[in-house]
DNA sequence: TTGGATACTTGATATTTATCAATTCAGCGA
DNA sequence: TCGCTGAATTGATAAATATCAAGTATCCAA
């Protein structure tokens, strides 16, 4: 059942960079095309190779970006509130390259492809901040290829910890937003690869206990993860 | 030694898509700023982590975009002219992720990003044709990443000689347009992986001599290849 | 609280890919 | 044309990663 994007919700989504700066008038036109709905877990919201009928963006829960070839299939990045997700196809009008689906209970509006392509013609500083979005998206997805090219999948998952307990605020632990085996292919690999190398950490002060993960020795697992600011740092 | 922009290459760049559709004023003020230079093969462009002060036009010869971690170095793209590249480092105004060295005798064209960015502002086509082009390049790392994380490196060196194949009007054959030692870093496996998978192809009707390469059996290489238009079609 | 489903882990093994070393081959300048 | 240099190939081996098969832990619903 489609319902109305909440007051609450509104404010979430003006605030995203996307639409901050964005003329009042524009921004209201594009809420009236907005609808919102309510999806369970493990919904599949869309599916790769399908034409971008809406931008999305997801107000709560959590979304699972992946994609598939033959038999296989792969995570591909995990979407986190408030953003939106599959910008470029929309813009494009060309088939999305990924799917995705609901990780978790979550609120995703809509917005018609057609109506933000309207508004991008005529709202420079919407225009703008898609650029800026699409060149986000574009250098995050040069970093993930850099992570997939140049690492073994121990230091890809070392850096992957040391990324999450920088994320949030280097208290030693954190817990992991994914299940394992989603985690084992966002990084490339297998459950029982993964399995392995967390026990692998164990040598650099990193123990995980279910979800929980503690980083007892920063410093040496910093020697081994060598992160890299042109690979790791998300905000640059 | 800094030289002009020629007659026919102001044409030829004026033909990107990038700046086909922007005002003829704003063009010519961008070719203005714009200063040309001659370099012989292997020459470093630029490197990762540097500024981006010029977004660059390969206006001839062959430019290979490539990234390092450690002591690691791994080829990322390779360029070929009439095109842009560094865009969205020049565009955010962030450092580049990648470094660019010639592949060959090239001339290139540089425009300070400072008056991409102000041209930008200024002019609407040529603000559309920037997210047209960003959208693209993201899609097409994207369709890179969907290549290395669900094929092996067989698949991936089948689904190349395919479509070179297609690209050189399916005659049958093509020549490499790299080095081997390149296409295997492009593919993200060693030489001695690549001389074997090579071979490999043999059982699919793939010959190899020098840089000629020969499909006699385009069929059975399609079988073994499974090429996909959300990985392998660069148009959509 | 209990049973069943599912995720996770562990061990054994297979496959893929990388590394190292030794040739062979090809291009190029003297 | 010769000889040098670096690329490419080949063989042997090692390392990384995947697969298969149990087993264990965990979560959730009845």
């Amino acid at each position: 059942m489609d319902v109305q994007i909440r007051e609450s919700e509104f404010t979430d989504v003006r605030q995203i960079r996307l639409f901050s700066d964005m003329k009042e008038e524009n921004f209201s036109a594009l809420m009236q095309a907005v609808y919102v709905q309510n999806f369970p877990p493990q919904v599949d919201l869309i599916s790769e190779g399908d034409p971008p009928d809406f931008l999305q963006i997801l107000l709560s829960g959590g979304v699972e970006l992946y994609a598939g070839w033959e038999d296989q299939s792969t995570t591909m990045a995990v979407v986190r509130p408030v953003s939106t997700f599959i910008l470029a196809a929309s813009i494009k009008d060309q088939p999305y390259l990924m799917s995705a689906r609901t990780l978790e209970k979550s609120r995703i509006a809509l917005i018609p492809s057609r109506d933000v392509r309207v508004i991008f013609e005529a709202d420079t500083a919407f225009a703008r901040a898609i650029v800026t979005e699409l060149a986000q998206c574009y250098r995050s997805v040069v970093k993930n290829t850099k992570n997939l090219k140049l690492r073994t999948s121990r230091e890809r998952l070392a850096n992957y910890v040391l990324r999450n307990h920088n994320k949030s605020g280097r208290t030693n632990f954190f817990e992991l937003p994914i299940e394992k085996r989603k985690l084992a292919s966002l990084l490339s690999m297998t459950p029982e690869n993964l399995s392995r190398a967390f026990k692998a950490l164990g040598a650099y002060g990193v123990t995980v206990n279910g979800n929980m993960v503690v980083i007892e020795d920063e410093e040496k697992l910093v020697a081994f993860a060598r992160p890299n600011r042109l690979i790791d740092d998300y905000a640059s």
